[in-house]
DNA sequence: TAACTTACTTCAAATTTTGAAGTAAAATTG
DNA sequence: CAATTTTACTTCAAAATTTGAAGTAAGTTA
């Protein structure tokens, strides 16, 4: 078991039957949530994506009922997602994919829907007619103002205090190093 | 425009043209990486959800590939994250169900998949016949340390130092946070 | 100008997720 | 203790999402 943990994860001070705790780190972020971690807690690659899996789910779910609530049938929280990527920016469907990490296929699809339901413009671009260029209509900016503002409660439940923020933003910037590291990985192996 | 952004985001620091970090806030989280940030940077709610979207996706078609790499031919990656999410211990459906915040029907439909290719032994409790305790075989546990097995160089890429090792710790407890703050919102609303 | 590359799109299939409707075993209640 | 309700799952059918192979058309290069 021992060897097992030294291998996948690394540990944070000296153990004290930790090994649990490894186990079930969802236990060891307790309450204490503001304050820096200051105990031996083992964060595994897996462990960090598994939790990801989850977060990304429950976001999901949320996104669909504010889409519900504000009677939006057309659009799924996967659409909603794309709507917000695209921002209030004017941008390639290349751009977007790299904004996204999508499969080029996949975007296509999604904007089509979008195109259909209004809630974005597609243009062919001048200079480079395989191009194109790719915008919010006033309807899709409308959905993500409407989205943001449903948003903005979370925000000041998770961003109370400097503390909060900090943390959140270690957050964003430890899964952008995961997202590169992943990302090279999948095309340059390991 | 800053209306926008005390709105639906908070601020650290006062700000200097800080706008435009906050709509591209990727192009924030520079080389610097291992350092606590230093500077005014706005996370919101949705900035961390699409970083989480894409980091979920990255890591899916990772794992993607090393089941490929081991040709394991029967399981994709939502299912190799059930058998992650099982890991060494027994347990019901229900807990399993908590562990990943899956809908009923998903697990089932999962496990039927996985105990068909033998990953999984599936026995009804000896106590309450209604549940059904799940646990891995030889074949689930063999896979799961595969998996690992590959995994361990990720971790070894991510956690160099312990500066490292409290940003993932971090990273981890804010987004469990994250996880209880969506989670809540689902059931009671915000 | 022929061959190649880029920037997308289409389509068909696979995978994953959802929701409604079961079933059977507890637990509760009158 | 029989009747009802609740729990713990499963099944099924449909929807949503994702993937990959095969286009197409516009640039680029040789």
């Amino acid at each position: 078991m021992i060897q097992k943990l030294l291998h996948e994860g690394v540990e944070v001070e000296t153990s004290i039957d930790g090994y649990d705790a490894a186990d079930f780190p969802e236990i060891s972020a307790e309450k204490q949530g503001h304050r820096h971690p200051v105990h031996r807690v083992v964060v595994t690659h897996f462990e960090l994506a598994r939790m990801i899996e989850r977060v990304n789910r429950r976001f999901a779910s949320l996104l669909r009922t504010e889409l519900t609530k504000l009677g939006v049938e057309d659009v799924g929280p996967a659409q909603a997602m794309v709507l917000l990527a695209i921002g209030d920016v004017e941008l390639s469907v290349g751009e977007l994919l790299d904004r996204g990490h999508y499969i080029g296929s996949n975007i296509s699809y999604y904007l089509k829907q979008l195109v259909d339901g209004g809630y974005i413009d597609r243009v062919a671009s001048q200079r480079d007619k395989r191009s194109a260029r790719i915008r919010l209509t006033e309807k899709g900016e409308q959905l993500c103002a409407n989205l943001r503002n449903a948003g903005g409660a979370y925000n000041r439940v998770l961003a109370r205090d400097d503390d909060d923020l900090r943390n959140l933003e270690i957050a964003f910037q430890t899964l952008h190093r995961l997202e590169l590291v992943w990302g090279n990985a999948a095309r340059y192996g390991i």
